[in-house]
DNA sequence: GGTATAACTTGATCTGCGTCAAGTTGGCGG
DNA sequence: CCGCCAACTTGACGCAGATCAAGTTATACC
């Protein structure tokens, strides 16, 4: 059952996916695989970063924080997605905190064990390549924003993405607002006032704590 | 001169150090070099990008753009520096601009080369994720300084590093004040005003054009 | 070495959004 | 089904910093 677990976790992870199942079967042996709850540390900033994440079940956020104490989003984590590449490079520390957001299962591979599969397993290495690319330009094109995108653009822009990823117009938001907040580097107050005058200019629809139903997608598109 | 030239470029550059002399002869062989002058574009946000661009000399920056016409500068490569990851995955169109600061020299490689590069030499693989690794810590902390941090914050901390990194508190800025701005999230109108009050409180002191000496490193680490 | 021009400075004004504070609401545990 | 509490909303206010405008240097080029 556990072993399993942790070959369930193996397979789902993209930069698993090409390899032959003789090696996915090598690799689940290597992996160990823990449960967390809502609110629980994956790691925190600070701490010795010698494992490498693998999110099999849930979500988990990844934050950092500054001196002044305030914290910043940087991205969600789902199924399938990994963080702790600190392990890739020179042993260091975590620069980042993740916190689970839901009930969630994960899978660690050590940092010894993930730098002998890669030297190994040469098409392992281009998947983590590739995935760090697509960390890069996601990171490239959210730094742009916050630096340049006034909020109702950033939040416009969220919704509409958001709306896309999910497939439909009428959806639930995968976050709390104060996540939300520091996801678009902003308050929950503002998100509040955002959305309620959005929703005064027949562009969104809300209901109940989390539901947002998009009806002018270009209307949001082109929010200042 | 030109194969000599090529050479020179791999070996100044960190993911190709810790590569024998055989492989650095062979890779200099796939190398096009090329020199461009000050505001020419290494390339361009929407075209494709086929070619990892490896920097011999000079400076370059690499912007991102908004739909409203806002541009964002997210690092400054210097000597050793590549980017162009792009080609990294699956093929696709450059999300950034590079555009040449001062006169300067590129070497360049072609996706599939590189590719085959990597497949062959599973050393410069892992040197690839190590610096692909770093630019996301890097980004990470951008992020992060850009939503939490005030201008003044920003501005003080990127003096002090500034300093660090050319190892003297005397020293000239390596960027306009323009772009300065654009790298901080900022305006030229904010950052002449920041300067002067830190010249005010006797935390620098500011000659020519570019000069700036750190009096007070400490005091400015401490900017709110 | 003078002069044209981009780079920068300084000032005045305006505004988005953060902050603090005081409600209000939804949903879950008992 | 009720009451409690975190999550959210709404209001009032202030300020950092953007913007617009009008000088004032530097530096590069003839």
């Amino acid at each position: 059952m556990h072993q399993h677990e942790a070959e369930d976790c193996v397979r789902l992870v993209p930069i698993f996916q090409t390899l032959s199942d003789a090696d996915i079967t090598a690799i689940a042996k290597l992996v160990r695989d823990q449960t967390l709850k809502a609110g629980d540390f994956l790691f925190t900033e600070g701490t010795l970063a010698d494992r490498l994440y693998i999110l099999a079940h849930g979500q988990a956020k990844v934050t950092q924080s500054t001196a002044a104490g305030r914290e910043q989003l940087l991205r969600v984590l789902g199924p399938g997605d990994f963080d702790g590449e600190g392990v890739l490079f020179t042993k260091g520390e975590h620069t980042t905190t993740a916190t689970a957001l839901t009930k969630l299962s994960v899978c660690t591979i050590s940092q010894h064990d993930f730098q002998a599969l890669l030297k190994n397993t040469p098409a392992l290495a281009l998947n983590v390549l590739n995935a760090l690319g697509r960390r890069v330009v996601a990171l490239e094109a959210k730094t742009t924003a916050q630096a340049v995108a006034s909020v109702s653009e950033r939040l416009a822009n969220y919704l509409v993405e958001t709306a896309g990823a999910i497939g439909k117009a009428s959806f639930d938001l995968p976050l709390k607002k104060k996540d939300l907040a520091q996801y678009l580097g902003t308050t929950p107050e503002t998100i509040s006032r955002k959305l309620a005058s959005f929703e005064a200019a027949g562009l969104i629809r809300q209901s109940g704590r989390q539901h947002i139903e998009v009806l002018d997608e270009d209307g949001l598109a082109l929010q200042d």
